[in-house]
DNA sequence: TAATACTTACTGACTGGTCAGTAATCAATA
DNA sequence: TATTGATTACTGACCAGTCAGTAAGTATTA
């Protein structure tokens, strides 16, 4: 067995510090995701990231720092994108709406980190301080920011009053749903997440657009 | 230390046959939703049942076979007993979709059964039987079940024609998610169950009543 | 009813394998 | 050749599953 090309033969211990930590995280997300945290074996991460297992302790001080930065990465950037579309001063409250839920279930459904949630659940009574990251962080945040479109709505004459209840049955629960969803039951029945998305949205602006 | 009655003191080694198995898919629950599958050591399972490891093996031949009982155990009952309602031959719709989520709520949602999704979700994707099971057994049953509610009360102009397609939507994922926020968050924030219920019924039929 | 033989639920020490974390070593770059 | 990114061989803790032994309970006999 030979190699023809020599360029093509694989590197060994090629050195690319700058970009080792995000090729680690994204193997664990996948690892992490399968296995859940305690199933999971380093060397499998080290594999699925082409490195070996010690490269990951030059870059995390252990599997548990790993997996809560991991969490991090794969979450926080979406959320901020959703909250700088509620800092729009234009258009009505249903477009921001509309525009909103686009970014939840296409940034956050459809891609990788759609395990993100699955993980929390997965791994949140033996983590507590991972569950509260993710309470304080992201659900406290996400509610915050589309209660402000739904209370801009009510201001505006959009949407019926008691609407402002709502956001953990009408909104959240369906995305969720289908991050569940696709994490578990695919298989088994593959969600059409287009028309998942737009019953969601016409669910959701049906109850809010009825008088209070 | 005396025992002032000998009656009283501990007995050790007492021989319970017909009552262990219920015991130990008892405590297996309990551990099993704190530390998940492979986070969970059957020493942990037997010192809760209040026997020794060897005695698990008595009754069930492995790890892996005490998880599936255990899941089966604790969520076939309700399920039974929501399809019951549903062939009750009186009543409107409303009041049969009202009773129905008002047994998921009480005995699957308010009782010990609420970590089962979390399970599912959890070991789903390494136990893919477990995922099947899951699916054709608890969802699909369920779903055929709150389908025929619908389909009753659609067929007596009770109900909009469009609103076949919203289970999953509408009555599934609030109550799922109800489930897994008490099983994961609720210890940062209590969910106030009877609100949420109340809401998430509202919702529903305020959904289902509006003409198609 | 007492002594004896037998059954079986249960125990807990042990084994073999697994895996997080470490330390000695290698090798690419400057 | 000094620095440092990466590898590899290793350790020690942990745990699923096993099995020889114990003692509670039952049947048999005298």
């Amino acid at each position: 067995m030979t190699n023809k090309s020599p360029v093509l033969k694989k590197l060994r211990n090629v050195r690319r510090k700058d970009q080792r930590p995000g090729e680690i995280l994204r193997a664990a997300l996948e690892v992490f995701s399968i296995n859940g945290y305690a199933g999971t074996r380093l060397d499998d991460v080290a594999k699925r990231a082409g490195i070996s297992k010690g490269t990951i302790y030059l870059y995390f001080n252990s599997k548990e720092v790993l997996f809560n930065e991991m969490v991090r990465h794969w979450i926080l950037p979406q959320l901020e994108k959703i909250e700088q579309i509620g800092k729009q001063p234009a258009g009505s409250a249903e477009v921001i709406l509309r525009k909103q839920l686009k970014v939840i279930y296409e940034d956050m459904v459809s891609t990788k980190a759609s395990c993100i949630p699955k993980l929390i659940i997965s791994e949140g009574t033996r983590f507590p301080e991972l569950a509260e990251f993710y309470y304080q962080e992201v659900i406290i945040r996400a509610h915050k920011t589309m209660h402000e479109t739904v209370r801009r709505g009510v201001a505006a004459g959009e949407f019926r009053q008691d609407a402002l209840n709502w956001q953990l049955h009408a909104i959240l629960s369906p995305a969720l749903t289908a991050a569940i969803w696709k994490s578990v039951f695919d298989r088994f029945s593959p969600l059409d997440l287009k028309a998942y998305f737009q019953t969601h949205v016409d669910l959701l602006l049906h109850g809010l657009k009825g008088k209070s």
